[in-house]
DNA sequence: TGAATGATGCGCT
DNA sequence: GCGCATCATTCAT
């Protein structure tokens, strides 16, 4: 894939990094997919972190299951589950073998591939494109056939933006839609971005 | 413009 | 059974 040969993919070792620290730099880099119907590029504006230690709201923190096992291995995996009946919600995996913890994406600002993302949410205004972690997924065409990928491969992976986002510009708050460890505030989002799930 | 609600299936107690 | 890292729609202000 010819395209892609501009993009610095980012290396195994950053996903191999603490939870924390790979949330927050999460925020700005491109997220590229190269999908079986073409390419599409985007943008990471809203994550929230999960930790098997300390957070009970992790799918981790009881241990490992047939659902989570994707988070136990080394960083850089996408891990992929189902929720609600419905929707898909996609993660980064995080640190390094035996410890579990990945980044939810929570929301993406489109930059190529608009006619794609357009396809898979029929009669959405742009900015409902990718707002929301089931969203992102749908938008995407994100599944259960994705979980586990390489994020390191040629199909998927995140790469360096042009423009670095100061500490300044990066918000952190609690996360949304859990009931458990509501006080921790490992929701990191893009200040300012109109593509965020919720300001 | 915000609150309430139904959709819908899987994993875990 | 119950709860769930959600979303789109409906209904009330």
């Amino acid at each position: 894939m010819e395209k892609n040969i501009k993009y610095k993919k980012l290396p195994r070792s950053w996903y191999e990094r603490p939870l924390l620290e790979v949330a927050r730099d999460s925020i700005g880099k491109l997220f590229i997919y190269n999908s079986p119907q073409g390419q599409i590029i985007t943008k990471i504006v809203e994550v929230e972190a999960y930790h098997m230690i300390g957070d009970p709201a992790c799918h981790a923190h009881r241990g490992k299951t047939s659902r989570n096992y994707v988070m136990f291995g080394e960083g850089g995996h996408l891990y992929v589950y189902f929720i609600y009946g419905m929707y898909y919600c996609m993660n980064i995996v995080v640190e390094k073998e035996g410890v579990a913890a990945a980044v939810l994406i929570r929301a993406l600002e489109p930059i190529s591939g608009l006619e794609l993302i357009r396809k898979n949410r029929p009669n959405k205004k742009d900015r409902e494109l990718l707002n929301g972690p089931g969203k992102v997924c749908s938008g995407l065409g994100i599944t259960k056939k994705h979980n586990g990928l390489d994020l390191t491969s040629e199909i998927i992976f995140l790469a360096e933006s042009k423009n670095i986002l100061t500490n300044q510009e990066i918000i952190s708050t609690t996360r949304i839609g859990i009931s458990q460890a509501k006080d921790l505030p490992w929701r990191f989002y893009e200040k300012n971005s109109i593509w965020v799930s919720k300001p």
